[in-house]
DNA sequence: TTGGAAGTACGAACTAATTCGTATTATATT
DNA sequence: AATATAATACGAATTAGTTCGTACTTCCAA
């Protein structure tokens, strides 16, 4: 996995919800947070096809840019590293610690019982 | 919060569980994973001292180091952000990608259900 | 058809983190 | 006491990421 910077993590972020983009349309995305130059964006988007993170179409004169990385499988990825990192590989040490901070409701907590079932079903 | 970088986590991390320590056992323990020279690790936890991430008892020879961050706290913080910049602050979509991995045993599938019926009870 | 607006390309400066060499200091051994 | 051993201090090189200035290109509108 070529594992994005944070910079490029927010970038595939937008690209997952909005893609096809232009730098111009991820550039006024972020600049809706915080301000960020159009050529620092340009920069970074032009770093991302060289890592292979994403595709361009350079058909019209601007670049049209989507995501040649699953959302799913990235995430997936960042995370198994963070858990290494914090958690020593528990993942159940992280999910305890996600869910302790008591900021989950009933609802989401009821979905993901819901999952637990089914991987428990799943298991035996 | 002060955030620690990859390799002060990981010192930070051989500390919470053995502290104190000098700057040789530290250095011990990582090279039992990867080359770390010696002045590298002293480097870095000089580092973390000047930030405030650790102690240090300068009586002996060989400096002891304790840590000044609370584990639970620290890794907390981390995943908070993590949960930010990765799963747009859902710990829902955080637990689901996580448990979704089905490495998690039967027991501790069971270990989150007792704690998610708690937080309920907590709840309603 | 020309001038300006909007795009791309790209080098370079800046920052944070990591790594290590070397000087210095303290301790231990003979 | 002299030498070897092992520690700290610290500056500097290196690397990765970010940011931006500037040159160049393309297109549209007056």
């Amino acid at each position: 996995m070529v594992k994005p910077t944070d910079s490029e993590l927010e970038v595939l972020q937008l690209l997952w919800s909005n893609q096809p983009c232009s730098v111009r349309e991820i550039n006024d995305f972020l600049n809706e947070n915080r301000i960020v130059g159009y050529t620092t964006t340009l920069k970074i988007m032009q770093i991302m096809f060289e890592k292979g993170l994403v595709l361009r179409d350079t058909n019209q004169r601007s670049h049209l840019y989507t995501t040649d990385v699953e959302e799913h499988e990235t995430k997936s990825g960042l995370l198994k590293e963070f858990v290494f990192s914090t958690f020593k590989g528990s993942t159940t040490d992280l999910v305890l610690s996600a869910l302790g901070n008591n900021d989950t409701t009933l609802i989401e907590l009821q979905k993901i019982k819901l999952l637990i079932d089914r991987l428990e079903n799943d298991q035996s």
